[in-house]
Formats: C-alpha cells, structure tokens, sequence
RNA sequence: GCGAGUGUAGCUCAGCCUGGUAGAGCGUCACCUUGCCAAGGUGAAUGUCGAGGGUUCGAAUCCCUUCACUCGCUCCA
C-alpha cells in the first residue's frame, strides 16, 4: 500500500487543504500541536453539513431515535464504570534493543541467570560507553549467546566492535524485566495515559481528578434512564450523539486520520435480548446472508439489528457520495472482540495510506448499561408490559429450553474467563435464576447496538475521494492540470458560485447580486467576478462547488426570449444548461438537500 | 517513546556542500482588458529562512537544543 502515488495524493490533499482552507495544523504560528487540526472557512462548511446529514438521517428521520448532548468532562466514576481508567493507563516498558513495546503486567516472568554490564569499549579507536546493560540467560543456553546480544546493544550505541566491560552473573526467579524473546533487559515501565487529565475545581489534587472523555457513548449509557423517561421512547429506540472526544495518542499520524481531538458521531441503539424476543414472538429472526433484512419488526435479536445498522451506515454513506466500492467490511473474529462485544463490524475506508476504519458496529450485548448499574447502584433495567404478560402464557417446557440456552450461553462465557466445571455451572444457574426472575416481571437490561463513527477521518475519506485531476490542452499545446473535487451536492461547502459574465458592465454584476441574495437564504453562495469566467470556474471547482451560475447578456433579455434565464454549469460534466430564474431555486434545492 | 528524513512567500520549490544579509513559478490583491472553462497587460503586497541558543566581523548556510511534519517501529482499549 506504500506505493509513491499514495504517498503524493496525501501530499497533494494536504497542502490543496491548507491552499484553500480546508484544515490547517492547529496552532500553526507556534509551530504547530502534534495531533491537533483546525478547520478553515471551507472545513468548517463540510464538517457542518455532514454532521448535519448524520443528525437528520439517524435522529430527524426516524421515530425510534432522539438525541442528547453531553458534556464533555463527566463524573470520574463513568470510566472507572466502563474500564477505561483500568485500560487507558497500563504502564508500558520497551525492549532496550529491539524497541519493541510490552504491556508491563503482560510481560512473562522468566527465571535464570542475568549477565550484567558496566559498559563497553573499542580498544581500536579508544571510544567508551558507560551505559550499564544487562541481559538475562534461561538455564541451559550458552554464556556466549548472553554476550552476544549485549554487543549489539553496545554496537547500537556506536561502537563498531565492542568489548564489553565489568560483566557480572547474578541468578534471577520469576522476573518480567527482560524480553522473553531476546533476553535483553526492557525500560523501567512507564504510565501511557490514554486520557487526558484535568482537575475540576481550583484545588489539583488527587480528588479532583476528571477526563476529557475518550468516547462519546458513555454519556449515552449514563443519561440512559433520563432519555428513556423525557422522550417517551420504548425499547427498540436509540440515542444519538455527535461530539468531541480526547485521546493522547501515542503517535498520531495520517493528517487528520488519527488525532487527539477528534470528533464522533454516535448510536447507542438499545434492543430486547434475544430471550424477551423469544418469549413474545416465539422465534428471533435469523440472518440470511448478504439479504436486505427491510424495515425492522418485532421478531429481531441482536443478530438481525446488527446486520440492519450496518447496512444503514453503509446507505449513509451512499448518500454522501462514497459508493460501496470504496469500503470493506471487516468481521472481527470472535478472538480479536473486545471481551464486552458480541460481534463487531468495521468499516473500512480505502484511504490513499491504506484500508483504515472509518465507523465500527458493535453488538455490545448489555455489558455498558450492566456496569453502570452496577457501579451505580441505580437500575438500568426497564420494565415492559407486554413482555410480562407473555412471559405469564408460555409453557413450562418453553421456559426450561430458555433456560437451558442461556445457562449454556454463560457456561461458555464464564470458560472464557477461565471457570469450568462446577464452579461455572453453580454461578450459571445462579445468573440465570436472577435474570429470568426479572424476564417474568417484565423486566431485562437492554443490549445495544453501537454505530460509532469518526467525523474527522470521514473528512478525510470524502476529501479523498471527491479529489480528481482534469488535465487540459489548449490551442497552443500548453497543457495544464486543475484540481476538481467532485464532492456530493449534499456535502459541498459552497452550493453554488454565481458570476456576472463580465465585471465592467454594471448591469450584469447588479442583477448577479440580484441572484446571490435569490438563494443565498437557502443555501450556500459564493459570489465572484474577479478575473476571467473560466477562471472563476476553476476556482469553484477546487473548492468542491457542485454548480455556477454565470449572468450574462441574455438574462438581461438581449434576446427577449431568454429573459431572466441563466447558465447553469455542472462542475462534473462541464455541461452547461439555461434555467429560468423562476425554477432555479427548486432546481437547486431538489439536488442539495 | 525510538530510529531515519524534511522544515525557505499562501502553495510547490531553488539557494545550504564551499557563510557575505533571500529568489523563481504558481497563487493572492488593485486597475485595465475579457461575450462561457485557470487568456492578456500594468502595478502591488507577502518571509521572525520552524523556534531557541552557540561559533563567527558576519549564519537560511556550520554546531547544539527544541517543535512540527513524513516514513519505519510501537500504540490504536
């Protein structure tokens, strides 16, 4: 995927956004912020309105999701809640030599016999080096092989041949402070704090610690309740959000692709468990592969509402211009899901660096609303009349099979955690005791769906994608390359530039003003008469402006029957048609909204 | 966090090796011109040479430190 071409498509989007005020580094007079990215006049326009399509698609134009704005720095406990300050803050120790990095508590102890150095020398040309080092032999290997790795570590330092100086043995138990692959001695561990810190209140002290937040949807699952309450949405219902999150990166990279504040648009879409289906409907529907599953019904578990919401995305993501050839879906093997997840999809973007996650979908089961309930103490169950009821008309053996399914579903689980046996089996049956008691009164947590995408990295994929070349040869040979970025009406910063055909003929540059203040209530215009017509074409184009308008002698009724007629130019096409004053507006508005 | 490379006008870059006080093309702005795809003319503005320090009579140029970007490791719950 290193392949130049890609290499010089990056370079070229990144100072065509600089050029035209698309993002910009953050901070850029002091010389810049690692990991922090402004949006220009233009930025500002695309980021906006494709927040604004996400918040109308997912919240506006559907019955079963609001929304919620929260804020940005909650209560510590949230992350404690959803795991975060365990995961975010493992301290971290490197190889001495090979620079790989380890999780110090996932370091495997090792017994044997370490060979400890003062230092280094090269008698030839005199150069010294007075770093100790040491490296730990397992019992059986040879003294020599010890030696060997401590040379090139001392080569490492500049020695060309070094002779090692001061070594001493020392026999060790059970120790993780060397590579279990090589033997070489690692750095002392290090916090990697993922979240960023701050101190609510004027005291910074221990107790007032709180986090920028990592992710948007915690907020989601904490206001939970309240949502449910004020909205008055019953489960199968989502909430959506759109927000800032933090993350102190360790190595941001790919222009704006992973930074540190980034932006998320978020559904935590909360769904019945399979066994409430199962007790209302009689089945949960399945999944038939690769068939549109349609509008969404009461028989649905999770499998099925998965399937749904990732197809939803995808149409999203249609309808913004990206065509489904430009994505993969990536299946997370049930080995690599986060140990909360059931399924997870991610979608990937073809990025000019390489296949990259744009939005995962997750089936988060009720892992989220279960620790919050738990660290809480305040319920986040919900209470469903007609699950009761149906609960009261099944049969015993019904009940049972339910049972049965689920002990064995949390048998599987509970392995995974490394019980077996009857230990699983007791804390099975007890679970499952506690939770079809609850089914019975009505009552279960709700699983959740959770569609989570990175506004930013969307960015940069519609940037990527709306970029083309258009090399043109005029009449003298003098060929000439401009910038077309061909995004959807839908997103495009500017909608349409409106030109006087000429600039020194008053009538023409006064009835084009005339135009913009027509649309601009509308819809974005830009206005332009500096330089040649095409010049101002050229212009727009770069800048992403699906349509322009040119005011000329015939809208002024040079021939009476074109009379307040304009050109309309497609940037794509070139192609140019007359539109009557009178339908433009919802000529216009049929294709940018 | 480690290693390598890069940093000069809004953009792309020359100048650095061999120290003598900063240039080109494009773009931008103004005026003229221009009857539909970056036409032309005239004029103008824009640089703490990434930042800080050092060597030197003198530093974009040599040295050190630092920041940012790119690539490779690492990380991406």
């Amino acid at each position: 995927m290193a392949e130049p071409k890609t290499n010089e498509l990056m370079e070229k989007l990144v100072s065509l956004c600089k050029r035209r005020g698309f993002i910009y580094q953050s901070s850029e007079i002091y010389g810049g912020i690692n990991g922090f990215w402004d949006y220009g006049p233009l930025g500002a326009e695309l980021k906006r309105n494709v927040k604004d399509q996400w918040w109308k698609t997912i919240v506006h134009h559907r019955d079963d999701v609001s929304g919620l704005e929260a804020t940005i720095i909650m209560h510590p406990e949230i992350w404690r809640a959803s795991g975060h300050v365990a995961t975010f803050t493992d301290p971290m120790c490197d190889c001495l030599l090979t620079r790989k990095r380890f999780r110090a508590d996932q370091v495997d102890p090792q017994s044997g016999t370490v060979y400890h150095y003062t230092g280094a020398n090269e008698p030839a040309t005199g150069k010294e080096v007075s770093e100790a080092y040491s490296v730990l032999l397992p019992a059986g290997k040879p003294p020599e092989s010890a030696r060997k790795v401590a040379v090139q570590y001392y080569t490492q330092r500049g020695l060309a041949t070094p002779e090692l100086l001061g070594e001493r043995t020392e026999k060790v138990e059970n120790t993780t402070r060397y590579n279990p692959e090589n033997g070489s001695l690692l750095t002392e561990p290090r916090p990697f704090n993922l979240m960023f810190k701050t101190y609510v209140g004027p005291v910074a002290d221990e107790d007032s610690i709180a986090y920028l937040r990592p992710e948007t949807a915690q907020a989601i699952f904490a206001q939970f309740k309240n949502v449910l309450e004020t909205s008055r949405q019953k489960v199968p219902f989502g909430i959506g959000q759109v927000g800032k999150a933090f993350r102190n990166e360790v190595t941001p990279r790919n222009f704006t692709f992973r930074s540190r504040e980034f932006e998320q648009m978020e559904l935590e879409f909360f769904i019945k468990p399979d066994e409430a289906i199962e007790a209302m409907t009689g089945s949960v529907a399945r999944v038939e592969s690769n068939v549109w599953q349609g509008e969404p019904q009461s028989d649905w578990g999770w499998e099925v509402w998965h399937k749904y919401w990732v197809e939803q995305r995808i149409r999203f993501y249609e309808s913004i211009g990206l065509t489904r050839d430009c994505f993969e879906e990536y299946w997370q093997k049930p080995d690599e899901l986060a140990h909360y997840a059931r399924a997870c999809v991610d979608i990937l973007y073809k990025f000019p660096f390489g296949t990259q996650e744009l939005e995962g979908i997750a089936a988060r089961g009720d892992f989220d609303l279960t620790q919050h309930e738990k660290n809480s103490g305040k319920t986040m169950g919900v209470f469903d009349e007609e699950l009761r009821a149906a609960w009261g008309k099944l049969d015993d053996a019904k009940k049972a099979d339910l049972r049965q399914r689920y002990i064995a579903g949390r048998i599987a689980a509970l392995a995974k955690k490394g019980i077996t046996g009857d230990a699983a089996t007791v804390e099975a049956g007890k679970e499952a005791d506690v939770y079809f008691d609850k089914l019975a009164k009505g009552q279960y947590i709700p699983h959740v769906i959770e569609p989570s995408a990175g506004v930013d990295r969307l960015i940069l994929a519609l940037l990527a994608n709306a970029y083309s070349e258009l090399t043109t040869t005029d009449e003298k040979g003098k060929s000439e390359t401009r910038v077309v970025l061909k995004f959807h009406p839908r997103i495009a910063p500017i909608k349409v530039g409106v030109f006087p055909l000429l600039k020194n003929k008053p009538e023409l540059v006064a009835k084009a003003k005339a135009v913009r203040d027509l649309l601009r209530p509308h819809m974005t215009v830009f206005y332009d008469d500096a330089g040649a017509i095409g010049r101002r074409y050229a212009r727009q184009d770069e800048a992403g402006t699906p349509y322009g308008l040119t005011i000329d002698f015939d809208t002024l009724g040079e021939k009476p029957e074109l009379l307040d007629t304009v050109t309309l130019r497609d940037r794509d096409t070139q192609q140019q048609q007359r539109v009557h004053l009178k339908d433009l507006l919802p000529w216009l508005l049929e294709r940018v909204r």
